[in-house]
DNA sequence: AATGAATGAGATTTCATTCAT
DNA sequence: TATGAATGAAATCTCATTCAT
């Protein structure tokens, strides 16, 4: 359990790695996955040659800011089980997606980087793990009576993937419009008359890593 | 209005015009904008050389191709308000949205890319032609009664936007998510009583090309 | 005499075969003999395809641009004899080579283009028609006792040269420092008591055209 | 005054460094100013990315070999100060300006090479130095009477220059040549009865870096 | 272990030349 | 015959990665 690789990094070359690690996760997100790697290195403060010690290539490198970007979602998702309804916890989970958009727009950026996080197992263990927190939530959920039936656990899904994007606005009201949003979205998922939703309800296994 | 110097381009060269475009905006899609120039040529069956002569440099054609993308949207708004209701106008925009996803996403791709063509002074006309549909269609539908009366045409903007990115979700299901969506969303948007969204309704205004 | 395949052209043609040397002397003098073939068809006013058909390669052109050169130092060489002494042939001579610099250059230009220029033998004709003259002149000017013995006409030549280069000033000073380092030549050239100078006279062919 | 960045380059950079100018000074003669720089690379015995490394672009590595030149004028300039007299000294510098030729005539090629060294602060800086220095030996030299009173620092710097300049002659009669020519021109300025030059004397704030 | 210099493959871009209209 | 569109070879420049210091 300790014998993690990482745990055995002396402090001085941990302090190194998170660094590296937050310098390419800022840069990633302002000018693409494509930065050149001595760039991250420079905002580090490490020369390129520590870099490449620590993450032998950038695949390396946007694996590990992937995986970190889901560790970030799982997360959240656990503590939302702590509030004292799963509608509460659900609305939280939905509501804190936003706070989270600037660590995970990172998988927007680039077909090839998305690919490669896709394909990054301990990236995949999280989403499972994710998926699994809501999956919970839903059930628990529907059983309370607050949330509709024809939803799934990958609906909720999709909607925090959607809730996480960037939003399509300036800059200083992303808070106001993403708030605007999930209160539209919730007043259609609260239980109550009205049309079924067209389809089965998702299932966690309806969606691979998109 | 035959002025435009697009239009006077010899047939042939007309249509190696309109192949290099297609080719970009299919392969900026599927490998991002940074594809070597080279590959966009062999895909539209023409040597470098010509698409150099068409467009500069890579930020020409990536603002061409922006171009393009916003000229189809408005297009797709103009066409919706030819529905019998103004509701229906809205429902079938959001619903078209999705078929419009393909020749969008580019804007997603890599923050320059996006700074380019949010910089393109024709782009930023045609997003005020969309705005101003919208615009239209939002108050019509107030005033039939269909459409709650605390949401702007910007909220509705922002929706089409989301719609319009890909969904977190594997290809053959993307239709059957997007619907879903779109109808949780329609359910909160419907007029019927309920909390009010927060703030006050966004105007076109509000909206920079985010 | 009259077979000259230039004197068959059309006037039209005629005309564009001028035009085009002019462009391509004026732009070889202010950009360098690399100049894009595409940007001298456009200051001559006609389609690169026409500036092709007269001229089969960037080095036919050079060579036409180095003949008109030589074939107007020809001109005023001869010009000169007409002066009523061979030592004021001989002045006019040196002082009109400033207003040939322009004209001639081109030929400091970049070594390769030099070497074209060289290697023409319509050029070597003229340039040798040039030593004739001023050998001529050299003769009749020492015979009338004005001309020191120790110089000969490739010595002439070479301060011609000299002379015909860009003076390293500027621009609206280019006419008093030739004039004043023409008089300074001058000063010693005139026949007086005084060392004689180094080696034995140069004869023509001691000059390869540099 | 080791601060200068040249200065704290690794033992092996400096190295490389100096081959990479000392091949681009031969390549610029041989072949021009725009040798493919993997010629000069190669020449110098470095990759093409070394040599970019040190000088970002063409311009960068034209700047550099252009203040050798200058520098090497004006450490002549310097030297030919210790001579007896004022007169030597000139006589000197003069003299030598024919061994510099090879170091200095990059600046004949091509208008843009040459506007690239104009526009260089640290050129303008030596080749206000060497007029200094040649205004002193002027000064002196007509103070000890043995140059003509009308000509100043500016004609000698223009001599300079020319005799700088290839000489329109074979390799092997480049120096015979110039020494032909630096006779006459002595001839002249020596102090003694004639016609006054044209004009004041040129003083070095008459001439801009031509 | 950290640094940053060197390499060279590959991408961008330019232009001489050819050829369809 | 004149035009200018298309081609593709060649040049410029960038950067991932390796390796000497």
């Amino acid at each position: 359990m300790t014998a993690d690789p990482e745990a055995r990094l002396r402090a001085d070359a941990r302090r190194n790695r998170d660094q590296i690690l937050a310098a390419a996760k800022a840069m990633f997100v302002e000018a693409g996955p494509d930065v050149p790697m001595e760039e991250i290195a420079r905002r580090a403060g490490v020369g390129v040659g520590t870099l490449y010690r620590r993450f032998p290539d950038r695949d390396a490198l946007i694996r590990a800011v992937g995986q970190g970007n889901f560790a970030e979602v799982l997360a959240e998702a656990e503590a939302a089980t702590e509030e004292p309804t799963a509608w509460e916890a659900l609305v939280r989970l939905l509501s804190r997606s936003r706070s989270l958009r600037l660590s995970v727009q990172l998988a927007l950026l680039s077909p090839q980087a998305w690919a490669i996080i896709k394909a990054d197992p301990e990236t995949q263990r999280l989403r499972d793990s994710i998926l699994d927190v809501i999956s919970g939530l839903v059930t628990a959920a529907q059983e309370e009576g607050s949330l509709r039936r024809d939803v799934g656990a990958g609906d909720i899904a999709v909607l925090v993937a959607l809730l996480i994007k960037p939003m399509p606005a300036p800059e200083h009201l992303t808070d106001l419009v993403t708030d605007r949003v999930l209160n539209l979205i919730l007043d259609g998922l609260r239980l109550r008359p009205g049309p079924p939703l067209p389809g089965a309800p998702l299932s966690p296994d309806d969606l691979l890593l998109s």
